[in-house]
DNA sequence: CACATATTCAAGTATTCTCTTGAACATGAA
DNA sequence: TTCATGTTCAAGAGAATACTTGAATATGTG
């Protein structure tokens, strides 16, 4: 341990918020932001993200090389395509934890949710471990409502996936005396919304988990993977 | 709950992510950084803080007004002077999510400890109930070695208050048999080390700590307030 | 090898951000 | 009221950022 004069302790601090800092500022773009949080679905090529996102290719390349050299994603290459993923867990806590502060002091973001989706169905209370159970022992019918490569890379057990394109052809196969929860890639995320909705319309009871799968599984709870849970 | 074609999905997105990139841009400079984590010890005037840091007062309000934009921090008047404060622990919390991709992700902020402070004490695995049994029984002489204003502000139970310029004074009322551990603001303050560079110089047993008060705060452990711990 | 595809890089422009300076504003004291 | 103090605002210079376009690079295929 030096002990560090007056000028050097400025230059220590100096430095070190800078680094800091090119967190923050890999984190204070919309666009970036948005991609933290599709990459904590699962991995994608930058061609995939920029025509999900709706950038140009170059666009969404720079944006991506930012949030690498911040280390926030990480890359692999497969042939021609490179692949972008979450730099593990910790990078989503922070998204998690900015996501929070957001929701629970930015009166803007309440606003932009009212005025677009209305109320929303929210089921807040429910225990994990008690929704798994009741999926398990089939009081509860489980959606995975996101797209289906989100489903293959991780969902939660016994859940059902139903990419929403494909709602409509699933409603007769579902069961109409069991309650129906229907969850997707976060708080934000409209797809369970929407999914609810319809559900409701053609009369079922049907409830939104407010929690995405990435919230799911830095909870610490299981997560399943591949196409089915037929062979667990 | 309302359906929404595609382009108002899009422009639902754009304007929430717009909305969450505004706290990133409040994370984006290295300044703020460094104000939230003054911040994160107690409340302070802006004229307080430009000091501290180096700045000018207009800058520093100007940094000031950009967190209370971002709703980080908020504000209370008294006389002529805005003090300026945390805007909960969940800000805190946003900040040490930060903190911790950046050391556990950003060699860099590794090799400017290093460089700086070359291999530092760090009581990691001491656990916090652990610690406060052993200094109720004194086993443990614990140092709050922060401004004393800081310390006023909020410290662990117990902990006897020791501004780095009054260490000196002190060496000698300590107690030579038992082990001595110092915190500070947190895992990147100095505080804490340059004391422990001295109490060992002088012979003592002594340990950083390496939570910071506000960290300690958020483990949901016990804070003490005001000038003295005889009347707790 | 030439060719196609996916990604990255480089340069240019418009915009935004930081810090400075000096003026304006708010509060309390004389 | 006038004055002093602490804070905020407004304008401007210089640096950094976002997006576009077109070229360069890397990998796999015929």
């Amino acid at each position: 341990m030096k002990v560090l004069d007056q000028a050097a302790h400025r230059r220590f601090k100096d430095e070190l918020y800078q680094e800091f800092a090119r967190l923050g500022q890999a984190l204070a773009s919309p666009r970036r932001l948005e991609m933290l949080d599709l990459l904590a679905q699962r991995e994608r090529s930058v061609e995939d993200l920029a025509q999900e996102m709706g950038l140009s290719i170059a666009n969404a390349s720079q944006h991506l090389r930012i949030l690498a050299h911040a280390r926030l994603v990480e890359t692999r290459r497969e042939g021609t395509r490179v692949y972008y993923r979450l730099a593990g867990d910790q990078v989503f806590r922070l998204w998690q934890a900015l996501r929070e502060v957001g929701e629970a002091r930015l009166a803007e973001i309440g606003a932009i949710v009212q005025r677009y989706l209305g109320e929303r169905d929210q089921l807040e209370a429910i225990d994990a471990a008690e929704l798994l159970r009741r999926v398990e022992v089939g009081e509860v019918v489980l959606l995975d409502v996101r797209p289906f490569e989100e489903y293959r890379a991780g969902h939660i057990p016994g859940a059902q996936p139903v990419p929403p394109e494909r709602l409509e052809q699933i409603l007769q196969t579902l069961p109409r005396d069991r309650e129906i929860v229907a969850y997707c890639r976060g708080p934000f995320c409209i797809f369970s919304d929407e999914a609810v909705a319809r559900l409701r319309q053609a009369g079922f009871a049907a409830h939104r988990l407010r929690l995405g799968l990435p919230d799911w599984r830095v909870l610490g709870l299981p997560v399943a993977k591949g196409d089915t849970d037929d062979a667990p």
